[in-house]
DNA sequence: GTCAATTAGTTTGCGCACGAAACAAACGTC
DNA sequence: GACGTTTGTTTCGTGCGCAAACTAATTGAC
């Protein structure tokens, strides 16, 4: 028996890519019930860490560019939860703040974030393992941009 | 210093999903040499493992669903490298075939899978840590639906 | 001080992802 | 052998992801 050219249970981009699309997939009906996608809550997440930031900020925390920013943004502000405020210091950025609602989803989705991380049924150290080659294949692509 | 509720370099999902990203970013340029994207490039993968087969099964295979493959599909039909052709013994199914264009792809681009594992730069080890705990979570989640 | 270069953010265009619904061929069953 | 069900695929609608082009404000080199 020949090993196919391409086996995909061992290739680390299609595990990534696959595993990925399939935990989203998973908890889409839980976010559904907040009127969130992912990678609206990954933003809301963001916010609840650290409030009152720039586009730009934003963009390096969620790892997501300013042109796929944008709209998930005007989303989220349609939906009340954030406000993108024109900077008084600098007028070409925006800040983004959380207004009432979007603060106190923070409490009302917290069950989502430990069903996410549990339903998988890692063990802490398969978690730390697989965080960490992750950090460490980003560490090394966005390196490579310079 | 308090810890954020919220810590995105230990996100399970997060890290999946962020890191898929930059790969399949980091590649993009290589793939389009050969006017591909890297779910186009994944069927095609796919074929060269086994050509000939129902699209159903290719969705088993690649994890997407047919929703996503039919389009993707198409316009590997429209590159020329791949022909739908409706089943003679069941005249729902289609079977998707690899042209000569296709098939000699295979060699072609075998380089790009190369660099693709290459570039990020993982041990075997680590390789093969990622891909299993990526496999694990895929089967449990999998497993759920039922 | 002026203006070219840079920077923050938006827009456009294309290709996914995928749930839901539509559709058509095949099957089961009575 | 008509008819409801199942199965394989496509269509539709929404929301990413991102390259490239664009707008407008700021910086900085002279």
């Amino acid at each position: 028996m020949v090993k196919p050219l391409y086996d995909f249970s061992e290739m680390v981009c299609f595990s990534l890519y696959s595993t990925s699309n399939a935990m989203i997939r998973e908890y889409r009906p839980q976010l559904d019930e907040f009127d969130l996608t992912y990678p609206q809550f990954l933003v809301m997440m963001s916010l609840w860490n650290k409030d009152g930031v720039l586009i730009k900020e934003l963009t390096e925390q969620v790892l997501l560019d300013a042109a796929t920013l944008t709209p998930i943004l005007k989303r989220l502000e349609t939906k009340g939860f954030i406000q993108r405020i024109k900077s008084s210091v600098d007028e070409r950025a925006k800040v983004i703040k959380l207004t009432k609602a979007g603060s106190s989803l923070r409490d009302k989705t917290s069950h989502i974030f430990k069903n996410m991380e549990c339903r998988i049924q890692l063990t802490k150290t398969e978690q730390k393992e697989i965080t960490a080659i992750c950090n460490k294949i980003l560490s090394r692509l966005r390196c490579e941009k310079f």
